[in-house]
RNA sequence: UCGGCGGUAGCUCAGUGGUAGAGCGGUCGGCUGUUAACCGAUUGGUCGCAGGUUCGAAUCCUGCCCGCCGAGCCA
């Protein structure tokens, strides 16, 4: 702790939470006496023995509570305990092979905090409205919990990446001057009367300028699409990380994808199996996207491919999701797939040399269905062809002053990427829909709680 | 915006013109090293809303509301 930290309170508080016992660490406590501080997840209990479901927030663990061995007090008190009462838990920790996690506490002494009545989440079948009605609550259970600590994990890897590789942090505004591709998929906001002031939906084009200050940057933040979108992909909000590499091109860009994927994969595999278990995802299944290299197909290639599966498509059309699905399923990893028809992608983006018609762009497609994760592209640095694009897209030129700056001064080849945090998790998690993945999602129709 | 499916007890659902049902949950009791325990009793309803047809509507008709899944669009 170095001079500037050490405020006595605040250093007490750290020390106690440092001390406590928790669940997650009984497995190497064997034999000794614990204290946890905790909450009921389920009782069943009979003349002569209570078996209490407990959690602490760290993990899962039964108590076993027998009359005779405890006062009877305790052991009335047990019996009565209903579900999400809060408590202190006094025993001894033991092995067992009967236990899930190898351990369960012989309860010696217990001390109710907070009793709970009517608690609406009983171990029973939930449909999924009713549930995220009561998200706040929901995410005590099992699988929400375990699935956001994968989203922790899987967060905190992003972050050691970039910080491994040199790369800044770069926040974008939240608030947008103006559209970047389009408002159909804008969200107004009334900042003071002002009707020009929009969500964020990127922050890519800040990324550019980031870049060009610190070379590596990423950014790391929610955007927002205000797509009528129903589906198990979509949110109205969800969270993004964007890295932006100046002299970075195209192949490069690429390579950046893969290496932060397997690194991904490989440390979820590593910090977080168990909790994959939990969710019922068999963590073999990712193995092969921890290594290198991933398959790569240009789009002409991925035609072909779609063309043999009955799922054929014009020159020059995007991919639909049957398309994406089909594609994604021909592997045991996720796939690359660039350079792609002009027409199907941003106005900023760089053409081959010689060939107009295609961009050096690329979409990363995660297996079973869960769609693109990844979608990146080299940028157009030539001043002239970025001015020209523009007026092609019939985009308005003055919000875009400050972005044609970045090409008039000091313009490099540049390439980036943006990948998708929820879709990403929902292919490792194994969670079928997005909201899953979230704390308390945004869809179209749940705002609430 | 379009297409498909749905809305009945706290939850998950059955009930297609004739007295509103089951399982689970809750409560009480019994029993048990239990893992979504089990056994018995008990509790529990604006059948999404409005109108219509009918002797009679959860059920048939019309309109509306809400949700789920998908398409388009996208990460």
């Amino acid at each position: 702790m170095n001079k500037h930290s050490g405020r006595h309170s605040k250093q007490q508080v750290t020390l106690r939470l440092m001390s406590r016992d928790s669940i997650g660490g009984l497995p190497a406590r064997v034999g000794q006496t614990v204290t946890l501080y905790g909450w009921i997840t389920a009782v069943r209990s009979s003349g002569k023995i209570a078996f209490l479901q407990l959690r602490d927030g760290s993990g899962f663990v039964q108590g076993v509570v027998v009359r005779g061995e405890v006062p009877d007090e305790v052991f009335n008190l047990s019996t009565s305990l209903s579900q999400e009462s809060s408590l202190k838990v006094t025993g001894v920790v033991r092995q067992d092979p009967r236990a899930p996690s190898g351990v369960e506490l012989g309860v010696a002494g217990l001390e109710l905090i907070s009793r709970t009545e009517d608690y609406p989440i009983t171990p029973k079948e939930h449909g999924v409205d009713f549930l995220f009605e009561r998200r706040h609550l929901h995410l005590r259970h099992r699988s929400p919990w375990a699935t956001l600590r994968v989203r922790d994990s899987l967060i905190r890897a992003i972050h050691n990446f970039f910080y491994e590789r040199d790369f800044i942090r770069f926040d974008p505004p939240m608030f947008m001057p103006t559209v970047v591709e389009g408002t159909t998929d804008l969200f107004k906001v009334d900042l003071f009367g002002t009707d020009e002031v929009y969500l964020s939906q990127s922050g890519q084009l800040y990324a550019e300028a980031g870049a060009m200050a610190h070379g590596k940057v990423y950014t790391f933040s929610p955007v927002f699409r205000a797509e009528k979108s129903k589906t198990r992909k979509h949110l109205l909000e969800f969270w993004m990380m964007e890295p932006e590499v100046a002299y970075l091109d195209h192949e490069g860009n690429m390579q950046l994808q893969e290496e932060l994927l397997t690194y991904l994969v490989a440390h979820i595999l590593d910090e977080r199996s168990a909790e994959l278990e939990m969710l019922g995802q068999d963590p073999s299944k990712l193995e092969p996207a921890a290594s290198e290299p991933y398959p790569r197909l240009t789009y002409d290639e991925a035609l072909e491919l779609l063309g043999g599966l009955d799922l054929g498509l014009a020159w020059g059309e995007d991919f639909g999701a049957p398309h994406e699905t089909a594609l994604g399923n021909l592997f045991d990893r996720p796939v690359i797939i660039e350079a792609w028809p002009t027409r199907t992608k941003a106005f900023y983006m760089e053409p081959f040399e010689g060939d107009p018609t295609r961009v050096k762009a690329n979409d990363v497609i995660a297996p079973e269905g869960y769609g693109e994760i990844v979608g990146g592209s080299q940028r157009i640095h030539d001043l002239e062809l970025l001015k020209q694009r523009i007026t092609e897209h019939n985009l308005p030129t003055e919000p875009f002053a400050w972005y044609l700056d970045l090409r008039r001064y000091g313009s490099v080849p540049h390439s980036g990427f943006g990948l998708g945090i929820e879709r990403t998790l929902a292919w490792l998690t194994g969670e079928h829909h997005l909201r899953g993945t979230i704390p308390f999602p945004r869809t179209l129709t749940r705002l609430y709680p």
